[in-house]
DNA sequence: TGCCAACAGCCGTTAAAACGATTATCGTCA
DNA sequence: TGACGATAATCGTTTTAACGGCTGTTGGCA
């Protein structure tokens, strides 16, 4: 069963995503929170930081794993006032989404945790080969 | 944001895997296939080629990405006919699963096409960077 | 102006994932 | 033997994902 080399890459990095995902989602269950829920908080944030709103289809344009309805995600998340939305004035089409005060705190509680569980998942690398493997996924990940 | 190198990998390495997974979802829609399905059948080939038989348990042991609920999984693939259950005589806790011949014939379909997916998702890097990235995957991957 | 394709978001419905609790069987040990 | 904990799988239920169609809005263009 003489498997390609591409075949064995494909297996790795999804062996390897599934872990690292199943441990964050973990942490992150601990709060009450998916880890769509969680990467949307912080696409909010990053927004929030440049003074930009964004419409709802921006955030799901940014998001490392696409969610195909982005409406009933934002749902859950307005429900537990994490996050606000408004209708734009300027085109009635599209409605804008920003973090809350909740919400960013709540990402504040997550952000010295998460930390810490990624420099334990990926820690023991040693930053030379980190940046080698950062640098071999970007090229993997572009052109395609 | 001066985000730490770890944070920066976490992502990449999830921002891969999902966008590989999504198209080989796509590819495995057109015959009606969901990735762990997919898997599952996998799996049960490799068994089959040892001459091994498994139990439902151990076929999740052997996923890359774990299914808390093999049971219904293999309902779904016994319904379409492309596994086969029996419960075993000598411990009758355990149900050994088995890929049938219309399985391995829908597998055999999907082996040219994944391949061929692979190599144009992965061929780009070279085979002297894909070994390298391998490499790394699997220290990443491993002690953890 | 009035028509129409393009667009943003919403919603109805079906399928699948996730979480617990439950049933049946086994091995062990008093 | 008979009770007990451990184990394998199944099942009930709730939540979430996925797919397609639907509504309202906009901008262009005849």
């Amino acid at each position: 069963m003489n498997f390609p080399l591409e075949h064995h890459l494909f297996l790795a990095i999804q062996r390897l995503a599934s872990r690292l995902a199943q441990q964050v989602a973990d942490l992150l269950k601990g709060k009450g929170l998916s880890m769509a829920q969680y990467n949307v908080l912080r696409v909010l944030r990053g927004a929030a930081r440049n003074g930009t709103e964004l419409a709802c289809g921006e955030v799901g344009d940014r998001l490392i794993t696409k969610d195909p309805d982005m409406t009933r995600l934002l749902d859950r998340l307005e429900k537990q006032e994490l996050v606000a939305r408004a209708r734009s004035t300027e085109d009635r089409r599209v409605v804008t989404v920003s973090i809350t005060g909740k919400g960013s705190e709540l990402l504040a509680e997550l952000d010295e945790p998460m930390l810490e569980l990624h420099k334990e998942q990926l820690g023991h690398l040693g930053e030379e080969r980190a940046r080698e493997l950062l640098e071999l996924l970007q090229a993997a990940t572009e052109r395609r």
